[in-house]
DNA sequence: CTGAAAGCGCTAACAG
DNA sequence: CTGTTAGCGCTTTCAG
């Protein structure tokens, strides 16, 4: 048995592909009797509707594109079942794209779209990201495009975040409350809006409490894990060591505490650690991590919503808002 | 500016739309003047074929489905970047779907695939799955499937997995070396067959080595976080304790380690672990978890290697092939 | 209540 | 080398 179409099931009982397509969805202009007989024969033959032809009458392909730039991030996967679990429930399927952090890749997976893949797009722009030209393309093709954690101020849409600045904040006053005096930042990306926003946070809480801040005790870290570990271990080795570190993502977990651990520096007793993550396996550390946790299911969820909002009004133009979804803090060992 | 079709770019050229879908797909019969013409016009407008279009006229939609229990999960995380990589090259898109461990799930997803949605599926079935009927029934509709990970051994198709059996026997047999005598293990599943594999790669590692396997030293574990951790405390306090723990899944670990915390147990001293598992923060644990590290990123590759194969020849029906890519066994401090 | 026919955007015979 | 035409499978007027 090859496929299965809506005129085969018009042949098999002599009636016309319009008569047995309004059946199938349920017309009130078909009688009670045909409706059965269509859907009956439809199960046996096991029919299913080839969606690419709904798509092309319809313009509507049921699909959400989901542009990140990894999957295998914490974050990202339990965003991705937030949306996933919102977006079925409307028929939705999600097509996942990885830009791997680089812009060319954005933008060619965006400039693809604008063929009428997908009928929206959930995104988190990548670490090089500055421009949002080839977003508004996108847009003016008429598919809405939400921002999820990664936004891009530049570009007038919906967009779901966290409260970066306030979390960058609380992290570094709860060190500080904690009696730190020296207070490192491990930073990703200069562009980014929510590294500037939580470093913000950081700035403002070191000036809140007469702390000096130093352009030395910000370190850029990178993608690769090796340049990473070496820069925090850098840092640790200072004659003016930091008493306190501000890891902004979660992948400079590992480094610092393999840093702490090669130079046997005790967490929390010489360096007290609080980290952006969602991880999990932050309780069992040892001693267990300090996070602030980012709502990364509801942010998500929340931003699939929106979308599929702006999908049902269309043409409807809503005001594009910003919603913004707290993190929390979870004070554990390492700040000790 | 609104969608820019082919109809669009052969009215401003005066050209018929043939003319130009040949010059755009390169075509020999198309002078190269008029090609130059079309590819700066299509260019200039930002022209993108409408992917649905062409999918309905060749049947080829260009997505490939892949169909997993969940996405937060580190192996399923680096298996969809293998997956990935392999498949964008190739000009595919990747439509991830859910199961969320059930077969009803799993059953809606392949059904709703039979309409021609993907042209080609790798999956990993749910725990639930046991019968294959679904499976079979997509393929018949001439949709090629790829098992990954974790097969269905009733399906006669392509299967990319890891050495389950010699890993767990492997996993035994290396606390075995360092002492241990009451090796417990930790399963989530009766009827997923590398669960069983890995199991049979135990208890044979028992008898090789003269250790009496006892029923009770098999603890079944769940998808909920709290049963678990219980189960394995309860596991701990027992009399009888074990002195060795084989966790057959990566999201044991931390009951485990919080279960030993929890009764000051020390791991290797009084129980050693070790665990499936491809979570890169196992270095940091404390003790760093001794792991069998699967080929997560390479089996995503492997797999969407192979069935990109099988979308090439369709027809050709090759001779489903099985494919086992080898773990490893990390030793590290935790089995000590 | 049912059917005929047009057409979504693109490709591929087949003619010119 | 370029154009005409006939669909892919489905939805949707518009007639019967």
């Amino acid at each position: 048995m090859k496929h299965v179409t809506i005129r085969a099931l018009a042949k098999e009982l002599n009636l016309s592909v319009s008569t047995i397509s309004k059946a199938l969805r349920d017309s009130y202009e078909i009688s009670e009797d045909t409706k059965k007989r269509v859907l009956a024969l439809a199960e046996r033959l096991n029919y299913m509707p080839n969606p690419y032809a709904s798509s092309l009458r319809g313009r509507r392909s049921k699909i959400i594109g989901v542009v990140i730039p990894e999957v295998a991030d914490s974050f990202f996967s339990l965003a991705i079942n937030g949306i996933e679990s919102v977006v079925k429930e409307q028929g939705y399927h999600v097509l996942i794209s990885l830009t791997h952090e680089r812009l060319a890749n954005e933008q060619s997976i965006l400039h693809e779209f604008q063929g009428g893949r997908v009928d929206g797009v959930l995104m988190s722009v990548s670490r090089e990201t500055v421009s949002g030209r080839h977003i508004r393309d996108l847009m003016e093709k008429e598919v809405p495009v939400v921002f999820f954690d990664r936004a891009l101020d530049e570009v007038e849409t919906d967009k779901v975040v966290t409260n970066d600045f306030e979390s960058g904040y609380a992290a570094t006053q709860h060190l500080i409350s904690r009696g730190c005096k020296q207070i490192a930042y491990l930073t990703i990306s200069e562009n980014l809006s929510i590294a500037t926003r939580r470093m913000e946070g950081y700035l403002k809480a070191l000036a809140d409490h007469q702390l000096r801040s130093s352009g030395k005790n910000i370190v850029q870290c990178g993608t690769d894990a090796a340049f990473n570990y070496k820069q925090v271990k850098k840092l640790l080795q200072r004659k003016k060591r930091p008493d306190g570190i501000v890891a902004s993502v979660e992948k400079l977990a590992t480094p610092v505490y393999q840093a702490c651990q090669e130079l046997s520096l005790s967490i929390p007793g010489d360096v007290k650690v609080i980290c952006f993550s969602n991880l999990e396996i932050a309780t069992i550390l040892q001693p267990s991590l300090t996070t602030i946790t980012q709502p990364a299911f509801e942010i998500g969820k929340t931003a699939a919503t929106v979308l599929l909002r702006a999908l049902d009004k269309k043409r409807g133009k809503p005001a594009q808002q910003q919603v913004i979804i707290p993190s929390e803090l979870i004070a554990r060992e390492s700040s000790g």
